[in-house]
DNA sequence: TGAGTGTGTGTAACCGGTTACAGACGGAGG
DNA sequence: CCTCCGTCTGTAACCGGTTACACACACTCA
């Protein structure tokens, strides 16, 4: 492995001034500048990033640490991430948590040990004190879906509850009468949002009942469980909204099973606009959550954050939007 | 950020000695081990990874290079490393390439600079000189799905040919008549390799033609589009196997918008066996390759190799098995 | 002519670990 | 009593970069 101090006997310099040449930090002359480059050249030199990182403090590395990069939506995370760290000169570490306290606390300590320039948490296990244990050791972050904290840290969320509301309208504008939900997991803000949603778009309905909300995990296993209790309790329901497009695609395969006729009998809508949920038939309605943009923008201001530029907005509420596929058609009544 | 040389000071030694604590090398006497763990525990300390790399020459790193993880596949396979990466001590740092050759050259060098200590290819432009680049470098590398390469790198395979000739039959078995087949990508060795299985179970039958053979380039999207011309050319067309699940769901998706029942009108077989090919309603048949095995293993062996263990095999070739659901269902004749 | 400024370059300390080597000590064996 | 060896510990070089500081030189300006 040829090194710097090669470089610099090639040249007839000091490694001083070939390092400089490299970073185009200080004075070098024209030609001494020339010469460096050719001795790189002649000696396809590439310097020794973690000498340099140890050096600088600074690897060009960051982290994601996401509950299961199996999970569509954050795969689709990760990419954005990725994508974006790319463009900036960085590499990714992923770390898959299963939302597990233990295993995130594992992750955090190997990557403040390697130096990690900084972090990106879209786990939901994630805790107050683990930020600031992270601003303790200067470490940028940027997390997702989390209550605003008082903490200095870069929050990126979309519209759960107002996502909601909108999608509960929507299945009653195209006809629904008696419309239920599958919640997310009690523990998950976005969920609990989303429920909010729901409630307060229900409110004052006289078919309402608390029945309606069944829990389906977040999973599609939990969707397609949800809808069978659901449908026993309540036949007529004629909507469904589900918290996420994996438990509306669970619903979506029970309901079909059972021989119900999507959206003949039944609506349904889902939530976050995985790529995945233009796979079914009928495709599914869904409340888009700009899953790219999400993962684009927290790496953008986790960068900016790296390289100390003043972040102006700490809170980046980002928008949802309505995606109206055929799993909910109009019916005329 | 406390240093060795604090850790030294509190405990009254030299850093050489709390090197050999900390790596429990050399010769330690008992009560300044002590010593030297309780200065450890009073100061919270922790060694510095990247200085540590530096020295050893050693990250503790491994990449994943891949064309796409929003792919079900590559993020199944990217789980597998990263959880068997994490049990070995290691962190994984992942690329996306896009299947694109300057892209894949990029992270190489990248990698290469940052002291990796190993790195999977699951990417398809990888070319034989860059197996031979990694080797001057002393990069142990593991490929998945590559020919068998004279390079001395652990290949990791699965039975490409023997699967689709495994779908072909179990079609003929369940009462097809007349069986296309939709293709991955020319110039990607597992869609070679499957339609020369298909090639091979076909072959001698009066009802195959070469329009029997459509392009689907491995996407959904491909997949769909694919059935439309197969079945204006062939409309007794009874059986369908795809050479990924993705394209298999597309044509699904087709079929069914076209209201052709599955599997009453045709039945259909995908390859790969990633999770979601249970999430279409009709389940879908799949020849399944151990996809978490296969991260597994390659991680695995990656490990052993750059932990200098002698490896036996280089070329592993693991079983695929043919999971029957309900998009292939016997019918009577 | 001398001070001051801008440019170009080298020396050596430093980042935080690992480790080769040397020295000290105690006990066993001749 | 001397030698040899195993045990324990410290000094300092090294991994491969960055950079503070010192110095040399040329040029401008008073």
């Amino acid at each position: 492995m040829t090194t710097i101090r090669d470089v610099a006997a090639r040249a007839g310099v000091s490694v001083a001034t070939v390092s400089r040449v490299l970073n185009g930090s200080g004075y070098v002359g024209k030609d001494t500048e020339i010469r460096v480059k050719k001795a790189i050249q002649e000696l396809n030199y590439r310097p020794n990033t973690v000498a340099r990182s140890l050096a600088n403090r600074k690897t060009g590395t960051i982290a994601v640490i996401l509950p299961d990069i199996m999970n569509p939506f954050f795969s689709e995370l990760a990419r954005a991430v990725e994508d974006t760290a790319r463009d900036g000169g960085f590499t990714v570490i992923f770390c898959n948590s299963d939302d597990l306290g233990t295993r995130e606390q594992h992750y955090i300590e190997v990557l403040r040990q390697k130096y990690i320039d900084g972090i990106i948490f879209a786990s939901n296990s994630m805790g107050e004190d683990d930020i600031v244990y992270m601003n303790e050791n200067r470490i940028p972050i940027v997390v997702l879906d989390r209550a605003p904290g008082k903490s200095g840290c870069t929050v990126i969320r979309s519209q759960n509850a107002a996502g909601a509301v909108m999608a509960v309208r929507h299945l009653m504008e195209t006809g629904c009468r008696k419309i239920a939900h599958i919640a997310g997991p009690g523990e998950l803000i976005t969920a609990q949002e989303r429920l909010r949603g729901y409630r307060k778009a229900v409110k004052g309905f006289t078919w309402f009942d608390e029945s309606l909300i069944v829990p389906g995990h977040f999973s599609i296993r939990g969707g397609e469980r949800a809808v069978s209790g659901l449908l026993e309790r309540h036949p007529d329901v004629d909507g469904i909204f589900a918290g996420n497009d994996l438990m509306a695609i669970g619903a979506l395969k029970a309901l079909q099973r059972m021989g119900r006729k999507i959206p003949r009998d039944i609506s349904l809508c889902g939530f976050d606009g995985v790529e995945m949920s233009e796979w079914t038939e009928p495709e599914l309605t869904t409340i888009a959550q700009p899953i790219y943009e999400m993962g684009r923008k927290a790496a953008t201001h986790l960068i900016a954050r790296i390289r100390g530029k003043a972040v102006k907005e700490d809170i980046l509420e980002l928008d949802v939007r309505l995606v109206e596929r055929n799993s909910t058609r109009r019916r005329k009544n």
